[in-house]
DNA sequence: CCGACTTTAGCAACGCCGTTGCGTAATAGA
DNA sequence: TCTATTACGCAACGGCGTTGCTAAAGTCGG
């Protein structure tokens, strides 16, 4: 169903984004990006700035005319705090409204942690973090970017992989009471790839994030969306076949994209590693045709330059027509920062960005006499 | 921009999907799967028989209170013509507002056919089918689903598979002016996956429709809609490489699905064949984690059963927590017509199904000021 | 200095959406 | 015949973007 508040959030939305990807804005560049009237602007823009949002930002005078009032969005009017559980470390990172990293720390988790471990250095960080920036009611909630598989929709930890007291886990709601905050959980890629999405704008509409870090992963934008799958397990790019008959992987099968990178990676070729995870970018690129592809994780940052060259050659060579079918290769703009930033985003996102329209329920669903 | 025409006409489309995906249905059941209100419900469902999409059929008493009104929709109210362009074959097909196919209709088209051969035959058939089944005003518009690479959003077909005239052949507008209707074009792939997720309703929300025919091809379904990709050309799923040092392809690279695909078939050895397909079907469930596949293709087929044997227990043994993480596999519903079913029904989509919200102009979309 | 012109911005009335409140129709059972 | 129950529409309402118009704040030419 979608309704009248739809319709005022969804515009309020499409003007944050505006105002999040430019230093400054005036009214005519909102109602040109939105095609929304002068005047609906002007509403929308009203509801706004009353809420602190978005402030005045002095005047730009024209040759001819009343000077246009400039605006620009008030980073610090609204934050939230990202956590990236890996499996040997929990990262915090505070985010502004613009997407802009506020503070990062990293401590260390014991091996083999339990929940409840993860959930008392959580709410350490996240009380530390909220005092010593004084942040009150402007923290909009907490996000955690976890490895999966795991039910985004549900907040729950389905096998948290090589992680052995991590199975199905409520873990959204076990921090929500802990924190007394609201809080989204997600696969780590998924978050990182929205980190990409919430900085770089509305043209970020087909983008893969792929990251190697004790694993291979891959968070998918798709029709500028989080793409998650019908079991928020979407992205296990790690295990696709690229070798029928390659070395055995932990995942029961041969040939997994992971098993042969990390092959070449114990040889100590890092550039043939490069290489096999080139030919799965390709193959990404074949499946989905994303124009961007974000490289991210620490075991690639290490290497950033070689696997990033490899990767731009192959899709340089290797994708038909590359005349009009381009994809830009980039490395992660927040470096270790993006999963922890990007389960933030998530946060901001979901209060602040797109909304979506509820789902039809499928009750019933018979199919149709066919004619 | 939201405003209220969007919001009349998604609600319309929500009703509309409902009336489509069950034999008959009451207010009760649009307000429970919509979320409207039965004021809300009441409103919409007038405009809609108001235009003879939806009429009455019926009462239904219960045990006790005022009989509720049952309705349904009316097939035969609209219709749209979809044609499968294939190398050799011109395939024209009537389908009706459910989504059945009334008529079916193969036409050979000589070998390398220009444009102009392909739309004179259009045009003959078309206003064949419209005259023999009087369909006047009712004819919503003409599909077309095509071998790629073309390009979805201007209506242009880049460079056709091994059809030496069709290189920036701008059909869509090409077509429209020959018929005198609205005319989409689109990949045969996304139009097959378009017609099964139209037939099949809101719970088909992440599917691909795989396809062996002169070629191997993924039509995708994510997140409810259809996903082409920023160049409209997603689904050259065929040239994944699944074997690194594998046979070469005709892309120029070596173990593409299609390559070791193909030299199984070669081989003669069909099963062979199946098991590379359930490989390739693997990943992309790895990797989009669809619910759904749907096999496809006049080369496939007629080999259906084993294709589809293969195909499941590739799935169930090959998927990690299958016990959750299930995907469905399943033949075409329509067979051989699925392609130009799905090009009819995403005319009718476009018109009846529920509407797109306009992206935002990415302008100048500078990066924010990090830190 | 002043009127003509251009651009920006807001006020007020409007049309249309789904919602709310309430009255009415249609049935079964007592 | 009355009551309970369910279905459904009329009418008023609040909220959305739109339209039409006026006011404000500048530049520029005479």
């Amino acid at each position: 169903m979608a309704d009248l508040t739809f319709l005022r959030d969804y515009n309020e939305a499409l003007v944050m984004a505006v105002a999040r990807t430019r230093p400054a804005f005036e009214r005519t560049t909102i109602a040109d990006a939105t095609g929304l009237t002068p005047q609906a602007v002007s509403k929308v823009l009203g509801r706004l700035v009353e809420h602190g949002l978005i402030a005045p930002a002095g005047v730009r005078r024209p040759a001819i005319g009343k000077p246009a009032s400039r605006y620009e969005l008030v980073p610090h009017s609204r934050y939230a705090i990202g956590a990236h559980v890996a499996r040997h470390t929990l990262r915090l990172v505070l985010t502004d409204l613009a997407g802009a990293v506020r503070h990062s720390v990293v401590t260390p988790l014991p091996a083999d942690f339990t929940p409840g471990t993860l959930l008392d250095e959580l709410t350490a960080g996240v009380d530390r973090i909220a005092a010593a920036h004084r942040l009150g009611a402007r923290l909009t909630g907490v996000g955690i970017g976890m490895i999966g598989p795991l039910d985004h929709a549900q907040g729950t930890v389905r096998d948290a992989h090589r992680l052995r007291h991590w199975h199905d886990v409520p873990l959204r709601e076990l921090a929500e009471q802990a924190l007394g905050r609201p809080v989204h959980l997600d696969k780590d890629v998924t978050a990182g790839v929205t980190a990409e999405a919430w900085r770089r704008g509305p043209a970020f509409r087909d983008a893969a994030l792929i990251m190697v870090e004790s694993g291979v992963g891959a968070g998918l934008w798709l029709g500028g969306a989080a793409h998650r799958g019908s079991h928020t397990n979407a992205g296990e790019f790690g295990h696709t076949v690229i070798e029928l008959s390659g070395p055995p992987c932990v995942c029961g099968r041969r040939g997994c994209l992971e098993a042969v990178h990390d092959r070449a990676v114990a040889d100590g070729d890092i550039r043939a590693a490069a290489r096999v995870l080139a030919v799965g970018i390709v193959n990404l690129v074949q499946t989905l045709d994303v124009a961007h592809v974000v490289l991210a994780g620490a075991n690639l940052l290490t290497h950033a330059e070689i696997y990033r060259a490899e990767a731009e050659a192959a899709i340089r060579t290797q994708v038909p027509r590359a005349d009009w079918q381009t994809a830009g290769i980039t490395l992660s703009s927040l470096g270790a920062d993006v999963i922890a930033a990007g389960a933030a985003m998530q946060v901001l996102d979901s209060r602040y960005g797109i909304p979506d329209l509820a789902p039809l329920e499928p009750a019933g669903a018979r199919p149709p006499q066919s004619g």
